[in-house]
DNA sequence: AACCAGGAGACAT
DNA sequence: ATGTCTCATGGT
């Protein structure tokens, strides 16, 4: 007898129906990708695009072009995406971080991705999520974002669902190995998740 | 005019 | 360990 497929794939194959493929994630270079995750935490994607469209006015969305700038004018250019004091540190610190670890054009395959999570949770401003995000979309790591969207709806489909990120990622670690995603799965699945989140829809798909 | 968005950190309990 | 507050802007 064969074992039933996981709930994971099923939601995955429903959603990939309902929504059909994202053009995940929206970025024309690695850096992009990387600063648009800083931006986007708690904040509508529109007033990223705002940002972004202005650092790109500005000639400042390149590693080395954005390390010239004081926190206070990038402060000024992110300004549409919130929260811009935090957010302009730690676009610097990640700044920083990707010039010591030479980290723009690799893929820091010597690092696991415990190691390279921890190093990322080093910097203030990423916490878990933003750094699982920039592992699966930056770095090319077979990650399951366990974001509001995922925990919600895994929970509407009768799963009971730690309430915070990092709980919710220990705790179904297993069944998301066993599933066995590949990375461009699981890019398109977060994508899918969100998508399908921003509907509002409470409905169950399985 | 409240409420929320593709979170994280500081702080009190 | 586990809640609660605050951070900031723009859309609905």
């Amino acid at each position: 007898m064969q074992k039933e497929e996981s709930v994971f794939r099923q939601l995955y194959s429903a959603l990939m129906e309902r929504h059909g493929r994202q053009d995940w994630w929206p970025a024309e270079t690695t850096f992009e990708m990387m600063i648009g995750a800083v931006l986007v935490q708690n904040t509508a994607w529109v007033n990223v695009e705002k940002s972004i469209f202005a650092l790109k006015e500005t000639n400042a969305l390149t590693l080395e072009a954005m390390l010239q700038l004081s926190a206070e004018r990038l402060q000024i250019i992110i300004r549409p995406s919130g929260f811009m004091k935090a957010k302009s540190k730690t676009c610097l610190a990640l700044c920083r971080w990707i010039c010591t670890n030479d980290a723009l054009e690799n893929k820091l395959g010597h690092m696991s991705d415990d190691a390279l999570r921890s190093s990322l949770l080093g910097l203030s401003g990423i916490g878990p999520e933003t750094a699982d995000v920039i592992m699966l979309y930056a770095y090319d790591r077979p990650i399951f974002i366990w974001d509001t969207y995922a925990r919600r709806l895994l929970s509407l489909h009768g799963f009971d669902v730690p309430q915070t990120y990092e709980k919710a990622r220990r705790a179904f670690a297993s069944d998301i190995a066993a599933a066995r995603f590949s990375l461009e799965d699981l890019a398109q699945f977060h994508a899918l998740i969100v998508e399908h989140g921003k509907q509002n829809s409470a409905e169950r798909l399985i």
